[in-house]
DNA sequence: ATGCAAATGATAATCGTTCTCATTTGCGAT
DNA sequence: ATCGCAAATGAGAACGATTATCATTTGCAT
């Protein structure tokens, strides 16, 4: 169990709603999760923590670098763990899966586009929103 | 004046309120805006509309294709005029200005990336979050 | 064990957006 | 022109996601 170093390192004291969430994340059950799929995962599991707790929780990890937030269409925010290595999703607009990637080649046309115009890139996001034709895809997440 | 054909052409029937937003979109004033951006111009130019009827103007004319809805960061999307061909942005987050650009190459690996997952791309939005590193880049837009 | 700053949770508040519904308007038929 | 009516508007309520408030609880250094 590493989760307290882990809230330690990010400056955050080790409390019972952080780590609850902190394993929610870490035990992979879901990769993207908006605030709201994190306050009813933990109320099913019995763990109750109040939604604003959630939010504030969660918004403390994107801070110390533990989680990452995109924002994907349809307003709310989902986040997932930071891997370190950096990616873009493919949605799915039947399903709501959302699939990873990653692509050189993009990243650094991305580069030379910005540095181009004169700007220097802080961040970027790339989501490609499509039909996944597999049948695995029959319902909302 | 060709407005009118415009909002004929898209099944829509053209009144007042219509005819104001359309027009203050291809006065080029603010490429993007917002439903907020686009109420808050219009009242000061001295024609008040009221705010649900922006809001539902806007999403007829993306409905129609007469514009285009993007979602930024920060919650609130923004819209621009439909010019037929698709493109990209950079958004200033010191400034708020929107660039915008295409590139061939990214759009043809975005469509490899996507068939060779079992995709088919609907959508899709590239977003680069920079700092322009020019001096006309004071204030917040 | 003790104290206190920090964290929590219930609730109110906020923000962008959509809905409701009574009133007004565009426009085809007269 | 003008009548009639479906469609559109505007004011305000309602809504969903998120943030702020604040009294109570908790982690943890002493």
């Amino acid at each position: 169990m590493h989760q307290p170093e882990h809230l330690k390192n990010a400056g955050l004291k080790s409390t019972v709603p952080r780590l609850k969430v902190l394993s929610l994340f870490e035990s992979g059950t879901e990769r993207h999760m908006s605030a709201e799929d994190v306050y009813k995962l933990l109320l099913a599991s019995g763990d109750d923590v109040g939604l604003a707790t959630v939010y504030r929780v969660l918004t403390q990890f994107e801070q110390a670098g533990l989680l990452v937030r995109h924002y994907f269409e349809g307003g709310k925010s989902v986040f997932e763990l930071n891997q370190g290595k950096h990616h873009d999703h493919i949605v799915c607009l039947q399903c709501g899966r959302v699939e990873e990637f990653y692509d050189a080649g993009i990243e650094a046309r991305q580069e030379k586009i910005a540095s181009d115009r004169g700007f220097s890139i802080r961040d970027h996001a790339l989501h490609i929103y499509a039909d996944c034709t597999k049948k695995q895809c029959p319902h909302k997440v």
